[in-house]
DNA sequence: CTGAAAGCGCTAACAA
DNA sequence: TTGTTAGCGCTTTCAG
């Protein structure tokens, strides 16, 4: 018959008792203290280890109010363009001792209201890459250090940190139509134009077309979801509705390589026939062939940037600051 | 002049006489109860958002036993491996609803040690690639559910989530072998090489060669950094001291991109001066050209097992269990 | 070198 | 519906 009590935790206590000590010496032979003399210390320790007693984290945490938790939010790590904006964040948090929770939505819409509602009562801080509206209040309201990555359309009252899209599409622009370019499609993302925030990318594709004189039509737009796959869908699509176009400028790299390789398995071209340009500048890029042309970021500043602000908001210091990373056009075989 | 007492967090005590009730009213608002009056409710919560109040999640954690955080130890979130066994664990503890925090050691092994300083006292439970023997030791003396991933040699004491490496590396002899290559050379990883563990995966290969009856030169085997340019650099040295090998086989896909890029560029033909075959079955194999064959291992599945038995130690049941995953050669034109 | 007292901020259980 | 009483497990004073 089994007498299993409810097996509670070993405390300090309990290693106190067992010891003969008074709690208060078990604790400084755990943390190390100074001020206790080495056989005790190493009678406790072999005791403890025996009843398996592993400090409360949170016991801990109470009375000193030290360690800092980080909660960063991503679509997805299998998205190669998270990853090294995960570098950047660890790197920057591990430069302040902090500890990083990572939460994932999945690339659903759905998701991000729910990890919202986990993240508030998990850290102490937050950045985060969301498009629903209601989880960026539900974050932001919940009043910890915020900041909210890759929005382009900066809600005003957040601390932020953006991709400057529109002087990346001019330089897409700029190189395309050079190359003698004149009919350019747009393979645009497909949960940020349904996430309902203003469709800044298309916009500001739009307007630079109107910039260079470049005609637009409404079916040289082509939504893709975010992955290789996503991009050869799209693509499949626009060679079918829009043939006449001689270069496809991406949301990013994954769809514009998914993009890419479609046209080619077709029998295009590339650049001859279509010209690809990606964005984000992913080292996948450098790998596939032809390598891509890409407006690439520093996708690791970004992660940093966002600790930064995050620890100037703990630190009560520079309030509402608004960091924009820059493309870097890197022209490549595949324009 | 600065009357600036030092900044002492907003209580709920705080709250509780700011709003004239009691604390744990505070506590019913805060935490949506039933049992409070939706007026009261509502002008507590508005006072607490004003006054900056946030919870203290020590405190909270303290009182109910619940969370459970889970550290997750890799090398580097930069090598494309990494990420997908992230995806598995982050799937599988968010199952469990378990927080995952994220350590890197950098794939420096002098900073295993510090990281496992680190998260014992940060995490409940912990699943890592770890190679020093002295990092996984302080890991499993401090009596917190521990995995060790990765290792081929099993310290037997230990919960374990390893690749079937011996079968792998008889499924690309198999492969090389049907395809007339008898000169076969393998470049390792150097970390490996240099953690003091048992050189198992060469030793592996030595043994797998003998039983094909293939010879092995020990100028055949070259280290590499765990890179794309790692690869690059073992390749060069393996051009120079072993130009007759015909096929080479790397310790994992990005290596072996590396070093078939190289070997493209000093003009051989792939695969018909030589081939490679890769290890890990990443994403990018597939990408880039030729396409890379390679020993496909369920990277996903290697995370959620790795959680499963952090699980299963938790409660106390199955203790030491050691799940092995197995490789599947994907034949691409690399070979 | 060791111990006793005093909380850290919160919630569960019980009273009112 | 609200308040009171007890801790949760630990470390930091401050005395011995």
């Amino acid at each position: 018959m089994s007498t299993t009590n409810k097996p509670r935790r070993v405390t300090i206590d309990d290693v106190a008792r067992s010891t003969g000590v008074s709690r208060q010496t078990v604790s400084r032979a755990i943390n190390d203290k100074p001020e206790i003399d080495p056989a005790t210390r190493q009678r406790i320790l072999t005791v403890a280890q025996e009843m398996g007693y592993r400090p409360s984290r949170f016991a801990r945490g109470m009375v000193r109010q030290s360690t800092t938790t980080l909660g960063l939010v991503i679509a997805d790590v299998l998205n190669p363009f998270f990853p090294e904006v995960v570098a950047g964040v660890l790197e920057a948090a591990d430069a302040r001792g902090w500890q990083v929770v990572i939460y994932t939505t999945a690339s659903e819409l759905s998701r991000e209201q729910k990890v919202a509602e986990t993240v508030v009562d998990h850290v102490d801080a937050c950045v985060a890459f969301l498009l629903d509206a209601a989880a960026i209040a539900r974050v932001a309201d919940s009043g910890m250090p915020f900041v909210l990555m890759g929005n382009e359309d900066r809600p005003v009252e957040l601390s932020t940190v953006r991709i400057d899209f529109a002087s990346g599409i001019r330089q897409a622009f700029d190189h395309l139509v050079s190359r003698g370019h004149r009919r350019i499609a747009m393979i645009d993302d497909r949960n940020r134009a349904e996430s309902g925030a203003p469709d800044v990318r298309s916009g500001l594709f739009t307007a630079a077309a109107a910039e260079y004189g470049l005609p637009v039509e409404p079916h040289w737009r082509q939504l893709a979801t975010n992955s290789v796959q996503g991009g050869a869908a799209a693509m499949e699509r626009l060679l079918e509705t829009a043939p006449e176009v001689t270069a496809v400028v991406s949301y990013n790299d994954m769809i514009a390589i998914g993009a890419m390789r479609h046209a080619m398995a077709r029998g295009l071209a590339v650049p001859g026939d279509c010209a690809f340009v990606g964005f984000d500048g992913l080292t996948l890029g450098e790998l596939v062939d032809p390598p891509l042309t890409t407006l690439s970021i520093d996708k690791r500043r970004l992660g940093q940037a966002a600790v930064e602000q995050a620890a100037a908001q703990m630190a009560g210091t520079g309030a509402m600051a608004d960091t924009v990373v820059r493309t870097e056009l890197m022209v490549r075989a595949s324009t």
